[in-house]
DNA sequence: TGTCAAATCCCATATTTTGGGATTTAGTTT
DNA sequence: AAACTAAATCCCAAAATATGGGATTTGACA
């Protein structure tokens, strides 16, 4: 049941098919995959059974458990919207960790003296997963979301994430990012060497590897015992990060990266 | 499938029978029960097959689906939380809501001068329910949620939203509310002489009618046109709330409620 | 009042889920 | 170091559950 139809496109993402995916759930799963389909744009039924290759019943009935338990909201003339309980649970999510809620603060205080945008997070498997962010205020804003993965190699955060491992591990994951199809790769040897500078420094950049014009400055957050337990980055376009004023910002982001870590119980720091 | 279990109680609330549910997709509401029970508390596939009243097997295949699909976290030694896709789903859900982007700059003002917890909600059919919270830096806070619902008559943010209602509305909030249970029940006489008076002044307390010990000054915030589409309340426990400082309350709360509503497009306002 | 589109409901069929129990994985004890 | 324990993970036949075609209702709009 291919779902190529005409979907404007905004509805990319939703990868159905699952990888070595866990059969024997399939009612979970669909329910799920609205979830995803709303998120992305879905309003009405008809594109949701579209989304997910279902009958009408099939996705209405799934659609209306969603509403009943307030996963969903539905309008009769807006239609579907992501519900209340959602925003509870995520909250909730981010409560549970407790980096954010030390970090809240320092961050903010940070955002005070730059117009950047800021982000919070953590090494998730291969992944750097944004757990707070604070958008910039210029005038072209950097499009991430709390809870959104980017890979680790090409980003300020991953890298200043991955600071205090190994070069193999450094390897492994360049690795795993060319495999995923890197968009501007540079060879592993240059990658290398930076991550080698990055790392004497305790700090790390983003020259619009991840994204064009998009650059950042990123420091590691590390709890009692020293180790990385999260990172910090400040992100901005091109025009308003030249090499200069990343130079500039490297005090500003280790400080504050600092400040948290000690807020976490870390006392080292040469 | 009863599910009357030795459940420890501390997974409480969880009310898994639904009223006049939607039946036909147990599989899909019983993944979502294991969301709540995570939320609740459960860490490992006892605590949820408890709480579901299911066999560790179809509790195992479930939580494996949710932890597939990032809902939930699962840690060998830790167990189970609540996953990355809640935070990036609840906070779209937030993002999706015009009203809580506006109003944040304007909340932490005013939070920066009072000490107390400060909510952003809107009317959720009979129900308040949170949008945004900045808590309160006093040595007891107030425990609620964003997500969360509270009843409408006995709140502060609650009766705020409802104020341009008409009587025969006020009434059927406040049956809704003593049908529901109350617990600090008035008669509904009082009740509604303490309306008429809060929106000829454009404001609403709540003097433990809620909560015990939870006293609290809202306001309205109005869109273009002048309807009332959120509400703005400042939260604390009597010990810091005595009837002169809601009085000194209310100019800060009623000025920041405009402040947002003027963000929001509305002009007008005596 | 009539028309149309979308949501909602119904029910026999068959596909999916279920759960008992076997197996594996790790951490702890002897 | 090997046996023990607790929890997670996997397997498969039986049975309950979800499925979707189609009928019905709802409500906006003409």
């Amino acid at each position: 049941m291919s779902t190529a139809k005409a979907e404007p496109d905004a509805l990319k993402a939703a990868a159905r098919p699952a990888p070595g995916a866990a059969a024997g759930s399939q009612t979970l799963l669909r329910g799920l995959d609205i979830l995803d389909a709303v998120a992305a744009g879905a309003t009405d039924l008809a594109a949701l059974s579209a989304a997910l290759g279902t009958t009408r019943s099939t996705t209405h009935r799934l659609a209306a458990a969603l509403v009943e338990r307030r996963y969903l909201t539905f309008v009769p003339r807006e239609g579907y919207g992501l519900g209340p309980k959602l925003l509870e649970l995520g909250f909730r999510a981010q409560a549970a960790m407790a980096v954010p809620q030390v970090a809240r603060p320092h961050l903010e205080r940070l955002s005070a003296t730059c117009e950047d945008t800021i982000h919070l997070g953590i090494l998730d498997g291969e992944w750097a997963l944004y757990l707070d962010k604070i958008p910039g205020r210029r005038r072209v804003e950097i499009s991430s979301r709390v809870g959104e993965r980017q890979p680790v190699w090409s980003t300020g955060l991953g890298k200043a994430l991955i600071l205090d491992l190994d070069e193999a591990r450094w390897r492994d994951f360049y690795q795993v990012g060319q495999a995923r199809g890197a968009r501007h790769a540079r060879d592993l040897d240059t990658w290398l060497a930076r991550m080698r500078d990055y790392a004497s420094r305790g700090v790390a950049f983003d020259h619009e590897e991840n994204e064009p014009e998009v650059r950042c400055v990123a420091a590691p957050i590390r709890k009692a015992g020293g180790a990385i337990v999260a990172g910090l980055s400040v992100s901005s376009t091109a025009q308003y990060m030249d090499e200069a004023r990343m130079e500039r910002l490297v005090g500003e982001v280790v400080a504050t990266a600092r400040a948290i870590s000690r807020a976490l119980g870390w006392s080292g720091g040469g």
